[in-house]
DNA sequence: TATGAATGAGAGTTCATTCAT
DNA sequence: GATGAATGAACTCTCATTCAT
């Protein structure tokens, strides 16, 4: 049992240090946040942060892949929670995916911001690339078959290409993230999550 | 004449280092950028660079402002060569904004990617952020006005709140451009475009 | 006890930092010594000279101070060597505080050159100028106390402006140092020191 | 003719360039000061500095001397002013030396903030420094001598060494100076001068 | 002669990472 | 494991001087 332990004690810790990562990361970017910000953030050595994470990179990428997660876990939770008969229903259900992100993005702005700061990063990181269209790519399928079904359900009229059309609401989403990122508060999510689900053709 | 060919020279040589900048930012990104790359690529030595530009900041700004500006004009082109027919048509007019942002995109994607990042490093530099919001602002005004007028034309059916269907929009387009930046080709410009003006009721 | 010896390394370093620089800047003065320079005289990485020293400049003020606190000891010890009745004296008293001086100009000329440095400096830089007003302006009062008490005792005929006389003694004894700084062993500090202390009326 | 006249044209923009490079030096010391800088104030070319002067030490040099060539023309002046009587007595010729160097660095205390920058940077600059020393002992040889003629008609007290007494004459003078240069004000040359020339003994 | 853009060798400072304790 | 001093490459920006025009 010393093992376990040892597990929780060390994952107790790296939870810590993500926890004040995050949190500077946010407030400086990622850039100009130094190790030294962060190691002060979680009181801890600058040296120690090398026995929980490899890298800065690895840090960061750890929170990206995180807060993923998490959304997912969001987004199904809110899905799970629709009644019955709403959960019958695609558009219902990419309303709750809608939503349960824009309560992500208010209820933890500050990872958000994170982010945001990742895909520009993406481009010129490999590792951090190879998560971000992973990532992408999986909530594209998600809203692709809620489309697929809604059709099939007679919730949408008919179109050829429904990747094109999931691609636009991923956008849309991607978008309105980017917004609140830039000006927290700019607008209503769940008027924009009401607006993309139920009254785009 | 003296004055104008170094009026010329002058600008002609601003713009040689600004593609070269612009080729650097575009390959490794701002951070890891050196003006000395710069300066290499350009093929004039470091110090140079001062001589037209303040510092890396202004170098950056620079050339994103110089990417919404001939964006606009972009746009603005694209609504004037539309049929008159056409042209009295807001959503037609909204559909050649798109069209026009899709083949800036995709003929300056190298500034696209600067663009992307700016974006990003907004919240952290004060500088960038007043003219991101700017530029935002604007392009979201013009969205909205489009909108009000095609709904004044019976084009749109009325909804309540006109900004908020123009901020959709506009995060769509964005997002967009971010999908194209994070995996060129992934999309085609041109259905998006149609999708995004004509299908959104 | 471990704390201890970090604290006594800690400050050995420093000291032994600090020598590098007053050797580097005797040598070539402030503005050409550049920080690599006292790195490799102090066989540190330059880096390192960052973690005693927040900047070249506080380096410089640093030995500025301490050469000020050690001639200051220097004279208290000098005065409190004299025999009671010497002490007595007002003027063995500024005799001594002459000879102190010169002792500690001779004894460590290296850094005296490094004072030199800060007087001249003292007028472009607000920071060394308040330390040098502070020091100049302390060795004035102690000067003028001397000759106060020396014309109260009968050993210095009265004149009106005591601070005058204490202003000339002490410009004479900053400009033997300039001189002993220009041509080292240019004159006697020893006969000076008699000349100023006992026929100067 | 035509040589002649280009020769008044070059010594007074020599002159002009030497004024504007006092004032620069004066407010930001030597080395704050940019070429540029003495070049906008002269409202000339940044190159054209180098065909007057060869460098920057070089220009600073010429100012140097120029400042000790008046002060010498303002002492003799001073000098040659006083009624018979006085011109005869060594201890008012050097009154009157103090006097016009009081005189000299009230005048043009800007200058005077150039010398005594150039007395710091001496230790450093051969070139310097070889005038530093040439010019100090011309003017500690002149009081000297002064002194020898004082004593020789019995208006000072026989002393064994004359030159020391001279020298810390001459140290008081230039302790004063810096003194002038530190707080500007801070004291009455014409005082001060009557101290040193009539109650040393 | 005058110009001022170009040069390029540094300057001080920062900071991710290492490693002796 | 934890520490934090040390490292040293890299960074942006400066500026005396040169030289083509």
């Amino acid at each position: 049992m010393m093992p376990r332990l040892k597990e929780v004690t060390y994952a107790a810790r790296r939870e810590h240090i993500l926890r004040a990562a995050v949190e500077c990361f946010a407030r400086q970017g990622f850039a100009r946040t130094r190790m030294e910000d962060i190691a002060t953030a979680a009181d801890i050595a600058k040296g120690a942060l090398y026995t929980y994470f490899a890298s800065k990179d690895d840090l960061f990428l750890t929170i990206y892949e995180a807060w993923g997660c998490a959304l997912d876990e969001s987004i199904q939770k809110q899905i799970d929670q629709l009644a019955p008969t709403e959960r019958a229903s695609p558009r219902h259900r990419l309303h709750a995916l809608i939503v349960a992100t824009g309560r992500h993005v208010q209820g933890d702005s500050v990872t958000c911001r994170v982010l945001m700061e990742g895909r520009a990063l993406a481009a010129y990181t490999p590792t951090i690339a190879r998560h971000v269209h992973a990532q992408q790519e999986q909530s594209l399928a998600q809203i692709e078959e809620l489309i697929r079904q809604g059709r099939a359900q007679g919730e949408w009229p008919p179109q050829t290409d429904c990747r094109l059309q999931a691609q636009i609401i991923q956008a849309a989403i991607h978008g309105l993230m980017a917004q609140w990122h830039l000006i927290p508060g700019n607008f209503s999510w769940d008027e924009a999550a009401y607006t993309l689900a139920f009254t785009i053709v």
